[in-house]
DNA sequence: CGATTTTGACCCGCGC
DNA sequence: GCGCGGGTCAAAATCG
């Protein structure tokens, strides 16, 4: 077809990652990353920055204050300066005097913007910093109401729901619902996702969910988070009137092709033209299987058209080919750990928090949170050479990325099928609980040298394969063939 | 002819 | 209540 060989004409073209020829590839992102300003995605500011640097520039350049405003400020004056400086001296007091007060002007509004960003993070910091406190004193007075009311039930039980809450974004917020008296508005000011109360509802008054119940949940009530077995207790207090709204995991990357082949088959449903991008966001569904409720949004990126920016959303309800799988597992830990790092006790993840509020406004954009958009969003940029990601260079931090590849795939995964003692687990604290899952499995990937190359190998092997090789294909990157993705993750993937 | 894409209409949530 | 924007639907068009 015409669109798979435009596909495999961009994979060939080198303009990807491809997961044998990381080196050459690392240099290439690294001059497009000295080339570009590696802020993308925040950039209230940038405006300012860029008419600094050019004022800047231009000062080094031609050795005079006398131009650079000009460029900065329309003021006709470039007639007389750029092309010689010798009409510059019939009229130099006057332009000087402008220009100086222009160029105080600027420099207040620079440190204006210096200001204004410092506020920023600051707020962005102090935001997390309530979030955490207020969820863990919520998960303290719920753990201990949880642990009363259901003193008779398994030891599974917790592990389960602390399971589902490390990898279910919408089940994140289970104990902070727990305590009807403070559920609704406090959680949902608090928590990243809002609507993660409804499944949460679903999941606490009645039985223990198998895992099944709990994927089947999230895969298939896509759209329908009415849809839940475990509301009938109360019907009038339902959460059907809280929208449904699911983890995002943004990953950006470069990419002269349309689409990226990620080991799904896809039907456009929709496109539309996205409010200050001047490229059209297109919707894709999942047609696997029938039903399937898995959506992705392609756009490129509007200051940089060659960045393609795909988001998937939901869990495919269908057996996945190895590629597929191992993308979505990928995205799905992603998605995990944007989930980990914003609903869990300050102490147990501080160092999440730290690394997305660290990371968020500035070069790190590999990962990067927005809980300001209605889903809770992690932005993975692949634009960069993944042996820059900064998180990766701190491997003994538990803020490290737990991309599932390989081994840990599949416990990062499928929390619930594989681990073989919930009972161990279930005897600590949720909040240490679920820090401690993280902190083992970052530990453990982070802990492998090989780790950078095995990400980008496994993403550049997914994006790289062509569609034909689907299901059949699975590039050393063991996954597991249906193995069911993050519940409600949504996911965003970039080629590069 | 079936599958896919296109595209305008429609729905829904949100802010004013 | 209204307008806006994001997301989805579905009929028509297109493709292989």
């Amino acid at each position: 077809m015409e669109k798979q060989g435009r596909e495999l004409e961009f994979l060939h073209s080198g303009d990807f990652l491809r997961h044998d020829s990381g080196a050459s590839d690392q240099v290439k992102d690294n001059t497009v990353d000295l080339r570009k300003p590696i802020l993308k995605e925040v950039d209230f500011f940038s405006s300012s920055e860029k008419t600094d640097r050019l004022t800047r520039t231009q000062e080094t350049k031609n050795g005079s204050s006398s131009t650079p405003v000009v460029d900065v400020v329309n003021t006709g004056l470039n007639i007389h300066t750029p092309s010689s400086g010798i009409s510059k001296t019939a009229n130099d007091d006057k332009p000087k005097t402008e220009l100086s007060m222009l160029e105080t002007e600027l420099d207040r509004v620079h440190n204006e913007n210096k200001r204004l960003k410092s506020m920023l993070d600051q707020v962005t910091r102090s935001y997390k910093d309530l979030q955490a406190q207020l969820l863990m004193a919520m998960q303290k007075q719920a753990h201990g109401n949880r642990e009363k009311q259901r003193g008779d039930q398994s030891g599974n039980s917790s592990f389960i729901m602390s399971a589902q809450q490390l990898m279910d974004p919408r089940s994140s917020a289970t104990l902070d619902v727990s305590d009807p008296s403070i559920s609704d508005e406090k959680t949902q000011e608090v928590s990243a996702s809002p609507t993660q109360t409804a499944d949460v509802m679903s999941q606490i008054p009645g039985k223990q969910p198998s895992v099944e119940d709990c994927l089947d949940q999230t895969s298939q009530s896509s759209g329908s988070p009415k849809s839940s077995k475990l509301d009938q207790g109360k019907p009038g207090e339902q959460v059907p009137e809280i929208p449904l709204r699911k983890a995002r995991v943004s990953v950006r990357a470069r990419s002269e092709a349309p689409l990226i082949s990620d080991g799904c088959q896809w039907r456009k449903y929709g496109q539309k033209m996205a409010k200050g991008n001047p490229c059209p966001r297109a919707y894709y569904r999942c047609t696997m299987a029938v039903g399937c409720p898995v959506r992705k949004q392609v756009q490129r990126c509007a200051e940089d058209k060659n960045i393609l920016i795909t988001t998937y959303e939901g869990n495919h309800s269908h057996p996945l080919p190895p590629t597929a799988t191992a993308m979505a597992n990928t995205t799905s830990a992603a998605a995990a750990m944007l989930l980990s790092g914003s609903t869990t006790s300050k102490e147990s993840l501080s160092p999440h928090n730290n690394f997305f509020s660290n990371s968020l406004p500035y070069a790190s954009t590999m990962a990067t949170l927005s809980a300001s958009a209605p889903f809770p969003t992690i932005t993975l940029d692949l634009t960069h050479s993944p042996n820059s990601m900064p998180f990766l260079r701190v491997p003994q931090s538990p803020a490290t990325f737990p991309l599932p590849l390989h081994g840990c795939s599949q416990f990062l995964g499928h929390p619930m099928y594989v681990s073989p003692k919930p009972q161990a687990i279930s005897t600590v604290p949720l909040g240490q609980r679920h820090a401690s899952i993280m902190e083992t499995v970052t530990a453990a990937i982070a802990s492998d040298p090989k780790f950078n190359e095995a990400l980008a190998a496994a993403i550049s092997s997914i994006v790289g394969a062509p569609r034909s090789s689907d299901g059949a294909n699975n590039n050393g990157v063991s996954a597991l063939v249906g193995s069911p993705q993050l519940p409600q993750s949504c996911t965003t993937f970039s080629t590069n």
